[in-house]
Formats: C-alpha cells, sequence, structure tokens
DNA sequence: CCTCATTGAGTTTTT
DNA sequence: CTCAATGAGG
C-alpha cells in the first residue's frame, strides 16, 4: 500500500514524523522543504494527532499557501476549507475580523497598502506641519513599520535625537489618524493581532488550546513582531515546527531576522535540529558554485548542499558590451533553447531590480517571445482600480479620508484644493473624518454643492448595493461612479473599463471562492465569537484585494519565458535560469554597501538566484548600462570571482564592439588623417545647445552610432557627458 | 477651479 | 528615462 511517506530520505523521514515537540528544520536549497512541511501536515492528520482544524501553517507568501493546501488535498481526502493555512498577513486579519471589537477596531476596517500609507502620513505630516523637506514622507513611514516590526508603538520608542524623536511625533500621529478612520496597515494587522492576544487572557487561552501545532516556512524571514506573535500563540505546551534556511534570507532590509532562529531554538528548548542537504534539483556544478559562492558569508549556521547528480553542464559566463547586447545574446540562447525542446516556461530571466526588464522586455517583444514579467503594476494596484475601491470602501465605512481624498474629485467634479484644504481642517479640528465634518457642517456654494452632491451619491450607493451579492455591488458602483463613463471617453481608457469589468468577474470568483455566492453583502456572518471564519462579502473582498495585490495573471497557462526579480524567484526553480546584470553596483546593489550585513545579504540573494536552475546556469553581465537616461560603465560582479573558474565556461572573448570600450587600446595604428573626429554630426570643438544646461562646447567624444557620447562644458553648468541618442542637442 | 506643460527629482528588494 | 509635484493660462 502506498503512503504518503513514501521516497522521502532518512532526514525527511525523520522530520515529518517528529513527536510533538518544537524542531528546526534546515532546508536547504531544492531540499524538499516544502515536501516536507505539506507531508508533516497531512501525516499529523492522517495518524489522528490532530485533526485539520486544530493546525495552523504560516507561510509568507500567497502563492505558498496556496501550493501547500492544493499539495495538502492532494495527499488527503479532506476539505481544506477553513484550515488556517495562509500568510502572517492573512491569519492576523481573520483573527482580527472575528474579534475586531475586542481589537478595538469598526467591523469594517480596511486595510492601507504602501501607497494608501504613505498618504496617510504625508497627510498627518501636513496636519503637524512637519517640514517634507527634512523629513521626506518615505523616511517617516520607513520608521514606523520598522518599529512595528519590531513590536514598538510610539510610547515604547527611544527617540535620542530630534531627528527620530519628530518622526516618533509623526508615528504617534499617524496612528491616531488610522483609529480615527478604521484603517490599518500591513504592520498594524501583525501588532494589533499580537497585542490583542497578549491582552486578552481568554482569548489567547482559546488558541493556545485550538493550535496544538504550529508550522512555519521561511522561518528565517520572521521579523521580531512575527517571532513574538508565534511564541505568543505557542505558549507552553504547543509544538512549532519551523522550516527555513539562513543562506535564504533575503528580506533584512524590511525587518527579516534570521537570528529568530537561535533564538527559536533557545526559547523553546528545541532539542531536534535536522538538517535538509540533499538537494533534488540542480546538477553539481550549480550546486558546487551556490556552496563556494556562500561560503564567503561569515555569518552562517554552517550547511552544505549534496547531490547524487552528476556534474552536468559548466555555468556559462556571457559577458556583453552593452545591456542591449546582453539582451540580444540572452534572447538568441533562449531561441536555441526552446528549438531544443525546452518550454519557455521552465526558463527564468532574473534581475536585481525591476528596472532592468525595460530592456528585455524590449528586445522580447520584438522578437515576437512570449514572456511574463512578475511584479510590476499589479492588477490591485492600478490607477483606475483602485479607485473603483476606494468608491467600495467608501460603501463599506464612509470614515475611510484616503478613499474619500481618492474619489471625492474623480471623476471631475469641481471640488478643488481649496475646498478640501478647508474641509481638512475642519475635520482635524473636530477630530473627526473627512466625511462627517463634510455632513456636519455642509460647505457653502458652488463647490459646496458638489461636495453635497458627492456626499449623496456615495449615500445613494450605499442605499443601492445593501443586500447585493458582491459583483453586483462592484458593478452598481463602478457605473454609479461615474468611473465607466469617464474612462470611456478618455482615448486611451479601453484598458482601463476593461479592468473595471475585470474586477466584477474578480469579485465573482472571489464569491465563489468563499461560498458566498448566496449570501449578501450587508448579511452578518454566523456569529460564532471564536469560530468566526474568514472575513466575508464587500469586506472580505477589499481586504483580499489589499492582502493579494494580484497573482491575478500569473497562473495563465499559457508557455511563456518568466522574468522576474530574484526576491520574487524565491520558492521556484526553473530548467534554465539567466541571472542578467551581474555588475557591482547593479548585484550587489550600490545602495547595500552601506548598510552592515548588506553585503551578506547579497551575497544571499545571488545564492538564491543561483539555486533556482536545475541543468544550465547563465551569468552575464554588459560593460556599459544604461541607467537613468545615462550611460554608465560597470564592472563585473565579485559574485563571478567567487565561483570557481573550473565550474564556468566564458562563451565569449569579451571584445569590445567598439574601439572605444573597454582598456584595451586598439593596437592600430595612428589615425590616418588630422581631422577632428565626427560623432553623430558633431565634431569635437563645435558650440552647441542644449534646452536644460543652454551652450556650450564640445570638448571630448566615445562610443559610436547609438552609443555614441560627448563631453560637453557649459558655460552656466559645467562640464557634462551626454548620449547623443537621448540628449536634445542642436549646433550653436 | 481645471487642464496642460514644464520642471524637478529619484530610482532595491514586498506582505 | 519616467513619474510626481509644481506653476502658468483658460
Amino acid at each position: 500500500m502506498s503512503s504518503i511517506l513514501d521516497g522521502l530520505n532518512e532526514q525527511q523521514l525523520e522530520a515529518v514524523t517528529l513527536p510533538h515537540q518544537s524542531a528546526l528544520i534546515l532546508a536547504g536549497a531544492g531540499s524538499g522543504k516544502t515536501r516536507v512541511l505539506t507531508t508533516r501536515i497531512a501525516w499529523l492528520i492522517q495518524t489522528g494527532q490532530v485533526s485539520p482544524l486544530a493546525l495552523i501553517a504560516v507561510t509568507f507568501t500567497n502563492k505558498a499557501a496556496r501550493e501547500m493546501l492544493t499539495r495538502v488535498s492532494a495527499m488527503l481526502p479532506i476539505s481544506t476549507r477553513g484550515m488556517w493555512v495562509g500568510t502572517f498577513h492573512g491569519l492576523c486579519n481573520r483573527m482580527l475580523r472575528a474579534h475586531h471589537r475586542d481589537a478595538g477596531l469598526p467591523q469594517t476596517f480596511q486595510i492601507l497598502d504602501s501607497a494608501d500609507q504613505l498618504s496617510v502620513i504625508k497627510r498627518v505630516m501636513k496636519g503637524l506641519g512637519v517640514d517634507d523637506e527634512k523629513y521626506p514622507p518615505k523616511q517617516a513611514q520607513w520608521f514606523i513599520n520598522a518599529n512595528k516590526e519590531e513590536g514598538l508603538r510610539a510610547h515604547q520608542v527611544e527617540a535620542t535625537d530630534d531627528f527620530s524623536r519628530r518622526l516618533n511625533e509623526v508615528y504617534a500621529a499617524y496612528d491616531g489618524q488610522c483609529t480615527r478612520e478604521g484603517v490599518v496597515d500591513f504592520a498594524e494587522l501583525l501588532l494589533r493581532c499580537y497585542e490583542l492576544l497578549q491582552r486578552n487572557e481568554l482569548l489567547r487561552s482559546h488558541y493556545q488550546a485550538r493550535f496544538r501545532h504550529l508550522l512555519v516556512d521561511e522561518f528565517q524571514d520572521t521579523s521580531r513582531l512575527q517571532y513574538l506573535w508565534l511564541r505568543l500563540l505557542a505558549g507552553a505546551d504547543n509544538a512549532i515546527f519551523a522550516v527555513g534556511d539562513d543562506d535564504q534570507s533575503i528580506y533584512a532590509f524590511r525587518g527579516a531576522r534570521s537570528g529568530n532562529m537561535l533564538e527559536f531554538e533557545r526559547d523553546f528548548g528545541v532539542r531536534k535540529v535536522i538538517k535538509l542537504e540533499q538537494n533534488y534539483r540542480s546538477h553539481g556544478n550549480i550546486l558546487d558554485a551556490a556552496n563556494a559562492l556562500i561560503r564567503h558569508n561569515r555569518l552562517r549556521l554552517g550547511k552544505n548542499l549534496w547531490t547524487s547528480e552528476s556534474g552536468g553542464e559548466p555555468l556559462r559566463q556571457y559577458e556583453a558590451t552593452t545591456d542591449v547586447d546582453e539582451s540580444a545574446y540572452i534572447l538568441d540562447e533562449v531561441r536555441t533553447l526552446h528549438a531544443e525542446g525546452v518550454r519557455l516556461s521552465d526558463v527564468a530571466l532574473l534581475y536585481r531590480s525591476n528596472a532592468q526588464s525595460r530592456v528585455l522586455e524590449h528586445a522580447l517583444f520584438t522578437a515576437a517571445i512570449a514572456y511574463r514579467v512578475y511584479g510590476g503594476l499589479r492588477f490591485f494596484e492600478r490607477q483606475e482600480v483602485k479607485h473603483a475601491l476606494a468608491y467600495l470602501r467608501l460603501v463599506s465605512n464612509t470614515d475611510d479620508d484616503g478613499a474619500f481624498l481618492r474619489v471625492v474629485n474623480f471623476p471631475a467634479r469641481g471640488i478643488g484644493n481649496r475646498t478640501l484644504e478647508q474641509l481638512q481642517a475642519r475635520a482635524r479640528d473636530g477630530a473627526a473624518s473627512l466625511w462627517r465634518a463634510a455632513c456636519a457642517q455642509p460647505p457653502q456654494g458652488k463647490t459646496g454643492a458638489s461636495i453635497v452632491a458627492f456626499l449623496s451619491l456615495v449615500e445613494d450607493m450605499r442605499a443601492a448595493t445593501r443586500g447585493l451579492p458582491l459583483p453586483e455591488v462592484i458593478e452598481h458602483v463602478i457605473e454609479a461612479s461615474g468611473l465607466i463613463a469617464h474612462y470611456k471617453t478618455e482615448k486611451e481608457g479601453g484598458d482601463r473599463v476593461d479592468n473595471l469589468e475585470e474586477l466584477v468577474n474578480a469579485g465573482t470568483a472571489f464569491a465563489a471562492e468563499e461560498g458566498l455566492a448566496a449570501r449578501t453583502a450587508d448579511a452578518p456572518a454566523e456569529n460564532e465569537v471564536f469560530t468566526a471564519d474568514r472575513p466575508s462579502g464587500l469586506d472580505g473582498f477589499l481586504a483580499h484585494a489589499a492582502l493579494e495585490a494580484g497573482e491575478h495573471q500569473a497562473s495563465a497557462g499559457a508557455d511563456a519565458l518568466q522574468l522576474m526579480t530574484v526576491h520574487s524567484a524565491k520558492g521556484l526553480e526553473f530548467h534554465t535560469v539567466f541571472i542578467s546584470g551581474l555588475e557591482e553596483g547593479l548585484f550587489p546593489h550600490e545602495n547595500s554597501l552601506n548598510e552592515d550585513g548588506g553585503l551578506e545579504e547579497e551575497r544571499r540573494l545571488m545564492y538564491v538566484a543561483i539555486t533556482r536552475a536545475r541543468r544550465r546556469l547563465y551569468l552575464c553581465h554588459a560593460q556599459t548600462r544604461m541607467l537613468h537616461g545615462q550611460i554608465r560603465y560597470n564592472v563585473a560582479s565579485r559574485f563571478l570571482d567567487e565561483i570557481p573558474a573550473e565550474l564556468v565556461k566564458r562563451v565569449n572573448t569579451a571584445s569590445p564592439a567598439t574601439g572605444f570600450f573597454g582598456s584595451r587600446a586598439p593596437s592600430f595604428a595612428p589615425a590616418p588623417a588630422p581631422q577632428p573626429a565626427i560623432v553623430g554630426g558633431f565634431r569635437i570643438g563645435q558650440s552647441v545647445r542644449h534646452p536644460r544646461f543652454g551652450s556650450g562646447v564640445i570638448i571630448k567624444a566615445e562610443g559610436r552610432g547609438a552609443d555614441a557620447r560627448v563631453q560637453v562644458n557649459f558655460r552656466d553648468s559645467g562640464l557634462k557627458w551626454l548620449a547623443l541618442e537621448y540628449a536634445k542637442l542642436s549646433a550653436a
């Protein structure tokens, strides 16, 4: 008889069948981490040690959570509905919805994404009269989130200097504003939930009694706050099964502390640390490269991956002259691979930062190769969708100032800044929301009438949608708000109308998945105090939109080349992987070099990138690259030097395409004629004019054709290098 | 008060 | 380059 345990190796089997005790599983890349986790869940349930509802499994991404559920239900004939499997944010949201009163939140509390959060911060700072030159709102946002991830409220923050004291004032005022509006940001979901459990003993012991087993994926990425939350939920008697890999910790920048692994061992008296070191994914050379690279990091728990596979192909390294050359090379190779029968969807093109996808996309688009870009603008982040969501948020909760401000004058209805500033001032004075302020004392005059019209528009929407099923609510709102009509008149608005209609579909899909089809938007969810399940109806949908900003398009089955950042590639694997832009300053990124531990994190990132490949790995870099509209000259990444040369085959002999590049001077005879070099119609010594810099004289030139650059001495602006292809230079 | 245009500034990773 | 914020004109 076949068992779910079949095919596990010794360490995997041991991990899966551990008794009820806390354990740490150090799982290297490709060592079957997800399999162990899901089999553990299935085994616990199958052997009757735990009911499906008495365990909780936490991941970082929605994708991972879905994957876990899919795999579990493939192993066991049980319904996964109602199981507590999800992201930290998703699970906390669920608890807060169920106990919103105890948590001090309105039933309809809304979730802010980072952009929403930033705009609240800007508003608050304006209200406090904080100089946003000296205190960039972005930095205030970082300050607030970093402290929340540490579990600290404003009154707990130790601000030692004037600067952070001021930021901390913003933090306090921001939290006050969010409370008034009934909105929470991402970190707040966790912190609020943690405080709820900490404060409310009844709830805490209920959940502690319920969740005998806690399973945590990607444990190295947990923040201080997430760890505290887990520890609280585990209490004295429950077992945490933590799976992680310190070498793949790549989220320190947002508060992840791989040190939690050591703390976990201490706090829970972990007796069992199991290392999974056999890699089932990659050929030997790829693994050797990864191992050699990561050995340059000092702060490691120590682990060495091995495989029973042969070495396989050598890694391939390509040095391109330009970023365009790099993508042309990649394109060629992809074509060849595809012709050899490798599926495009089994090939990944990885880069350090999203900006790099542009050139690659351009090349792929021109060559008509199917590709899919992960990341970037997500469905629920598109402007038209956010507008529609703002109307929906107002239907749910009129105190949501962010939503109010977003659509009070969209589509335009003649309400300007002045009116809104007055309204905001009155709201501040009365410590009320904009909506309440406007209702209490409707503004006078022509624009006042527009405000009143807006208020009744939203009121009418609320009345008209009460009791309707979710998709019809959305349909009504996008129509009645005038959004559809507005985008229909815009000439580039076709896609936006499509997206709005797609939002209705998203609502239908959500309702179906949640089994709400028959339920209505305003009908109360079953009033179970402790077992209250997923949020329902409109609020549930809005939470879904915020928490799952849109793997909406991701799983479409078409065979397409996969483009993504290294970060978003974590957890995935491909037959062939291209890593592009392996240059100092880009990868490792220059910003990381100043932060302590920054370089080691970049190296772990590189480690993640390498270990995504099963069979073939390309390492690409370019001598010059366009960045911020300027050409940058880069040297090869140090990470390339950290990979043993015998594993790598250099597929080109770095020959500069033009004589102007590279360190090797062309060894030809002196220029035949003494006439000045002519580049793109300009010559050295010529007087030119630039729209921004004014007039100047060309003093140097290099490169040819599309790469041509000239150095100009401007009368007013001094020396500048300009790319002829982009700079609007004219003869003077 | 709105729209358009220009200018200026900023660019890592994401639940 | 590309987005966001600012300023002049309708």
